[in-house]
DNA sequence: CAGAATCCTTGATGATACTG
DNA sequence: CAGTATCATCAAGGATTCTG
């Protein structure tokens, strides 16, 4: 299949499904919190730590959402006091690949964005 | 370099520009209309044809900032009446490729996200 | 500790009308 | 044709407070 006839993934019908994902994690926390929890599962607090700047809201909403969407599983101790761990699901993992592509894309290409923003913002008009 | 170092990626410094790379895919319409301008210049009207249910406003903002980084080109042709035509750019032709390895990803995990979803509606409170 | 509830601000989007 | 201007709406996110 040409690259071409793949851009109907986005254009076509599973579009919606693409724009589903891209809600999820084209939120401000959510890819940070799936990265964080890469390799380690961590408690709700600890999660806050890695993650400058989130509030208790946020993250226990984001929390929420990728549980219901099965990229993360919360596990609760019977302790007191209480214990929550959280960590990637099979799935969850998985969604590191694509997430590592478009990094790495915005990364070779920032220097390109940023000249062309102060080109646009600056142009004569 | 590791998958688990490569999450550094999005954890990192460089997190900043990959939530600027996200703000600026993540939203309704830019990844539709990079899609729908994938190997074919088009004019706007053409633009609003193919995406159905965006707002002439929508579209217009979506233009301005996909031109203002680079990833799109817009070309004023002199006449009556005024004809304007957009183009990705060698840049914005780049982004289809992570683009199009994120809506692999989510059509294939699609089924799996929906049964976790009803699961996770329908478990017992 | 791990959260839920509430209130508030802001930005994204839509609808509509107007124009070079 | 290809926009811009203006107004209205609505959801995302933040700050704060309370609790099992």
């Amino acid at each position: 299949m040409s690259q071409n006839e793949k851009t109907c993934l986005i254009r076509g019908d599973s579009g919606r499904t693409v724009r589903a994902i891209l809600d999820r994690i084209g939120n401000k926390w959510t890819l940070l919190i799936i990265a964080t929890l890469h390799g380690s599962r961590m408690r709700f607090t600890e999660l806050q730590q890695h993650i400058p700047g989130i509030s208790q809201r946020m993250l226990s909403l984001s929390l929420r959402h990728l549980e219901r969407d099965g990229l993360i599983s919360r596990t609760a101790h019977a302790e007191v006091p209480p214990r929550v761990e959280y960590e990637l699901t099979p799935m969850g993992q998985t969604l590191i690949v694509p997430a590592i592509t478009l990094a790495e894309w915005a990364v070779e290409h920032n220097p390109d964005i940023e000249r062309s923003q102060t080109a646009y913002d600056t142009r004569p008009r």
